[in-house]
RNA sequence: GGCCCGGUCGCCUAGUGGACUAGGGCGUCUCCCUUUCAAGGAGAAGGUCACGGGUUCGAAUCCCGUCCGGGCUACCA
């Protein structure tokens, strides 16, 4: 742990769409290691770009992670002090540091046109250069530019030193060094007065007094950029790490065409939140020990930015199915149900569905499944085909007989619970000398092939509807 | 093209020079338990540790090269 200096933590997404789950992983990694120290979280709204800004992305970040059960201690909502945390609201901000670093040199204003920059990548492109600013601009005299930049529409672009190199040990991949002369010259704050990313972040992660980085790999490779920014200001860059991208089945970063990516998914799915933040954890660190679950306070404990993986790691719906199944056979019966009342009609009563979670807690990975096990004590409509209430290589005939029998066993049965039950059917069975009467009456009362146990579904659906439900199904047999 | 990051069973991964005949989990398959389906238990199949060279008595682990994959390459983030 980290003693000496108070951990600051931030995660910051753009404001682009809904919360995907790639970032919820990066967030989640943010929010355990921020806990683990006695740290603070962070949320800040990158919504630099004004053409790309979707009204529905703050409450999904909101709903989506409460969701899953992080917090955090200073955001737009939340207030703290270095508010606002939009950056769109701090635009004075960035401006000032991007004419701080023009006035050291260490930037320079760019009047090209969209137009001519688009010419000149095209013709870079067309003979096969590498597409980067030609640096124009940065031949006008400081003064004289500052002059135009007082009347013409301008951008400031980022004084990449000619020659020199920079480096971080990044605290997942190492060392990791730039040549200077490969980067470009990039544009810190754009002509309408926001900043770019690369300016927002260094100078909000500096003036907010965030301690540690961590985000997705996807970043990396601006860092030199950002670099440069924090040594212009004489500023010391925190420690970043860069944790691996969650890719798709075909390796590519996870996107919506891989399906699922948005959380709200997952939870109209009726995944566990508990399965998402345990599979989400893994994908990309391990506990160096073969253990696997992990709850969130566990996760807090264990989690080691040392044990974050290096690759990248591929999306797996049945191994988060599976995750989410675990947390439910985990869940008291009372805290199930209210896990499964909004995936179930609201007439449905209560009571009698408190009475099925024992039995189907053992059968579902996801809350949406609920509903098909216990349909049947709900619901009057069952299949009218015949054929479906013939067990394999049954005939209609002696399964009919062997209903009856059935029938005539419960029909004045004392008690009417599971365990009499068994041992009438059992008898019958015996008797009959009739292996498939489990299934037989399984269909005839359920409609339907799986489900939890016979005798608790027959003692659960009461006496009389499942006398006449016997009856209905040996009339549709005779 | 350039820069950067990666590369152990289908997937997530353990492993940091000898205990590795490469371990665990998901998935798949088989069996047990259940007169259903699951859950649980027991097993099986599945890896030339990307490839090629070194170094070493000994390499998944160290070095070099190659190949493959990915990310970035915008007045997007």
């Amino acid at each position: 742990m980290l003693a000496a200096m108070t951990v600051r933590a931030r995660f910051a997404p753009s404001p682009t769409g809904e919360l995907h789950i790639g970032s919820v992983r990066t967030t989640l990694y943010n929010y355990l290691f921020a806990k683990q120290n006695g740290g603070a979280l962070v949320l800040r709204i990158e919504d630099t770009d004004q053409a790309r800004f979707d009204a529905r992305a703050l409450p999904s970040i909101y709903d989506g992670l409460h969701w899953l059960g992080i917090g955090w201690d200073e955001g737009p909502r939340e207030g703290g002090p270095h508010a606002p945390y939009v950056q769109s609201e701090r635009l004075a901000l960035y401006q000032r540091h991007a004419n701080e670093m023009v006035a050291m040199g260490a930037a320079y204003h760019c009047f090209c046109s969209s137009e001519r920059l688009a010419q000149m990548r095209a013709a870079q492109a067309a003979r096969k250069e590498i597409t980067k600013y030609d640096r124009l601009c940065r031949r006008i005299d400081p003064a004289q530019a500052a002059d135009r930049a007082s009347r013409e529409p301008h951008t400031v672009r980022l004084k990449v030193p000619e020659e020199g190199s920079v480096s971080i040990d990044d605290l997942v991949h190492g060392h990791v060094e730039w040549p200077l002369a490969t980067l470009d010259d990039q544009v810190l704050l754009k002509s309408d007065g926001f900043p770019t990313y690369h300016l927002a972040v260094v100078v909000d992660d500096h003036v907010m007094g965030i301690t540690h980085i961590l985000r997705g790999e996807e970043w990396l490779p601006s860092v030199p950029k950002h670099l440069l920014i924090f040594r212009a200001f004489g500023w010391a860059a925190p420690p970043m790490g860069h944790v691996p991208l969650v890719l798709g089945q075909d390796s590519k970063k996870l996107s919506k065409r891989h399906g699922a990516t948005r959380v709200t998914e997952f939870r109209e799915q009726g995944v566990l939140p508990e399965g998402l933040v345990n599979y989400l954890a893994l994908v990309g660190w391990q506990p160096g020990t073969e253990e696997e679950i992990f709850s969130m306070d566990e996760l807090i404990a264990r989690w080691r930015v040392e044990q974050v993986q290096k690759a990248g790691g591929k999306w797996d719906y049945a191994r988060l199915r599976w995750f989410s199944g675990v947390w439910v056979r985990r869940l008291s019966d009372d805290e199930l149900l209210e896990r499964v009342a909004p995936f179930i009609p609201a007439e449905w009563d209560r009571r009698v569905v408190r009475q099925t979670i024992p039995h189907i807690k053992e059968r579902m990975e996801t809350l949406t499944q609920a509903k098909d096990l216990i349909a049947f004590l709900f619901t009057d409509e069952l299949p009218t085909d015949p054929a479906r209430y013939l067990p394999k290589k049954r005939a209609a005939a002696e399964t009919r007989d062997v209903l009856m029998r059935v029938r005539s066993g419960i029909a004045d049965l004392q008690p009417f619970t599971a365990p009499a039950i068994e041992a009438e059917m059992k008898r019958i069975a015996t008797e009959a000398g009739w292996k498939d009467l489990n299934m037989a009456t399984r269909l005839a009362v359920t409609g339907t092939s799986v489900g939890f146990g016979v005798y608790e579904s027959v003692a659960l659906l009461g006496r009389d509807r499942a006398v006449a439900r016997l009856d209905r199904a040996s009339a549709l047999l005779g």
